[in-house]
DNA sequence: AAAATAGTGTACGTGCCGTTTACTAAGTGC
DNA sequence: GCACTTAGTAAACGGCACGTACACTATTTT
């Protein structure tokens, strides 16, 4: 008489509503005990949700993680006022750079472990808004200013932001002055295509 | 009487020998199930030594992993005849990719899922023969050659690896293709520090 | 020869896996 | 309103691996 463990009354979430409840769960998972540790039962038990309803629509732990990181959606930071080339460069790479420290950077590393642990070349797709589009829009601004001839293709684009989370990768953490030497000893020699900047 | 398991009697290894053969045994099955399934049991039972004996010595899983890539060794390919930078730089980078694919592939990708999945920012220093000791060489037969008027700094000459890596991670592919973008988009006009090549 | 060191097999409790079962609440069609 | 379908819940299952403990023994050192 001491369990009454019995939740099929209550008022059964459903569809989104249960999405949801799942997803924040698995995200705080995430980011308290990262991606090795995470178990369906502990989302399960967080979420109040049960594992099977958990397995049937994420089959596999990375297609879970994936859904939770791109359920948080925290969408980038904007350029802001456009000045320079260089000082928009600083800005955002520097944005991305400090978003990148916890917790957000946790569930980044969770999410890469995802993809690099099993075959889920999907990490691409998720590029958490740190992409080439972020790039493009400041290579258009820097073109509209004249500084820049032309937009360059979409390798060269993302050049930046590989790099960053290479540098995550490798070290754990990204600073300022990487950055600072990021923009000025790679990404603009590279964009501008002189060597005077150096 | 079914089982006589008790190998206690057999000329017992020790020391190096024993790890050999667990380090072995953890890089089969590395290559084999890859990271995530790897177990402390599977590398005993394949080794033929006691889970205590490697618990011992490794207490946790990526500790382990990183030893038996570190042990596996694979050296990285020499330059051969040095003829043109451009040339170099595709054959020593192609190398590299060629190297990437299976099974070192699989072992690459364990060994990055270890570094990611904990906190284990010793990355950077396994960086598998590939990293810009590699890179330095290269430039330095340009320099010898008139090429190029200087060494690159570090940032600048691991580059190459890194942008190389990041494309493992995110497609699990590295073609020549690919390879030879980034030597002619990126590599040589960021080192060479002109637009002429594009 | 005695003692310290280190490897082996076995067993244990725990936790999670992925699945199945029985049940029931919420939506749907009539 | 009522049958009927869909979907969420609790519980239990066998299985595997974890990490540790124990008793034992082979090897090395003193």
């Amino acid at each position: 008489m001491s369990t009454p463990t019995d939740h099929r009354s209550a008022p059964r979430r459903r569809g989104e509503e249960l999405v949801d409840a799942i997803l924040s769960a698995a995200c705080q998972e995430l980011i308290e005990v990262g991606y090795a540790k995470l178990s369906y039962e502990s989302v399960a038990r967080r979420s109040g949700a049960s594992k099977v309803s958990i397995y049937r629509r994420w089959p596999t732990k990375p297609e879970l993680v994936k859904s939770a990181a791109a359920h948080h959606a925290h969408i980038p930071q904007l350029p802001g006022e456009p000045s320079t080339l260089q000082a928009d460069l600083r800005s955002v790479l520097g944005d991305v750079a400090r978003q990148i420290d916890a917790p957000i950077g946790q569930l980044l590393r969770a999410l890469m472990a995802a993809s690099v642990a099993e075959q889920a070349p999907s990490m691409a797709e998720l590029s958490w808004g740190m992409g080439p589009g972020l790039m493009r829009k400041v290579a258009e601004q820097a073109v509209a200013r004249g500084e820049l001839s032309d937009v360059p293709v979409g390798l060269v684009l993302s050049v930046p932001t590989d790099l960053i989370k290479q540098r995550f990768i490798s070290y754990g953490i990204v600073n300022q002055e990487f950055i600072d030497d990021l923009v000025q000893l790679i990404v603009l020699p590279l964009w501008l295509g002189d060597k005077s900047s150096r």
